[in-house]
DNA sequence: GAAGCCATTCACA
DNA sequence: TGTGAATGGCTTC
């Protein structure tokens, strides 16, 4: 388990990113869960709360992979339209999130959002019909512990009436604002 | 295990 | 508009 965070100068926030079984080598990355905070300081006292071994960022830029999958989440915040999904499971890095997921209403609906396109909405009623469930609700809370935020696109997972929560949010508080950040970001209005 | 909570939606008044 | 029922997984005791 290794963790790093570099800012994003674009949203202006810092993503934390945690990799696990990462030896410095291509095999057995798993891209393990990715965090966004708004401030250096809840970064630092989130990796020493959790006792997380933070990895020194020159060091994971040696590493081919690693600095890989930085220059994709930056091209991807500077507004490249690259489906960062794709992209990264090009990079042989294991984005299992099957592991998580036991269930297969989960598993099945985190299958439909990863395969959204760059700038392609859904909603969570039409996620529904298409595992045939009407528990939009369940839907949502699965949506809720995404682990991997921009790879697994929830941010396009809008509500009927509305743009829906983010990272358990529901109102208009700052995962709200990043939300709609992301969208304007891939053009959807 | 059971109860209660959820990033929802729809029907109906 | 607003209320209430349906929905299925997850968290918390």
């Amino acid at each position: 388990m290794r963790v790093t965070y570099f800012k994003s100068s674009f949203l202006d926030i810092f993503i934390f990113i945690c990799l696990k079984n990462g030896n410095g080598t291509l095999e057995g990355v798993v891209l393990d869960e990715i965090k966004f905070f708004w401030k250096e300081d809840d970064v630092i006292s989130y990796i020493e709360k959790n006792n997380l071994e933070q990895v020194d960022e020159k060091l994971l830029e040696d590493q081919g992979v690693v600095s890989d999958l930085f220059n994709l989440i930056n091209e991807y915040l500077s507004g490249k339209r690259i489906n960062l999904y794709d992209k990264i499971k090009n990079l042989n890095i294991d984005l299992s999130f099957s592991k998580k997921f036991g269930t297969s209403f989960s598993q099945k609906v985190m299958e439909i959002v990863s395969k959204l396109n760059y700038g392609e909405t859904t909603t969570y009623s039409s996620i529904g019909q298409k595992i045939n469930s009407k528990a939009y609700r369940a839907i949502g809370s699965i949506l809720r512990k995404n682990p991997i935020p921009l790879v697994i696109p929830c941010h396009r997972v809008l509500g009927r009436n509305g743009i829906g929560g983010f990272m358990g949010e529901t109102d208009g508080g700052k995962e709200i604002n990043l939300k709609k950040a992301l969208l304007k970001l891939e053009g959807v209005v």
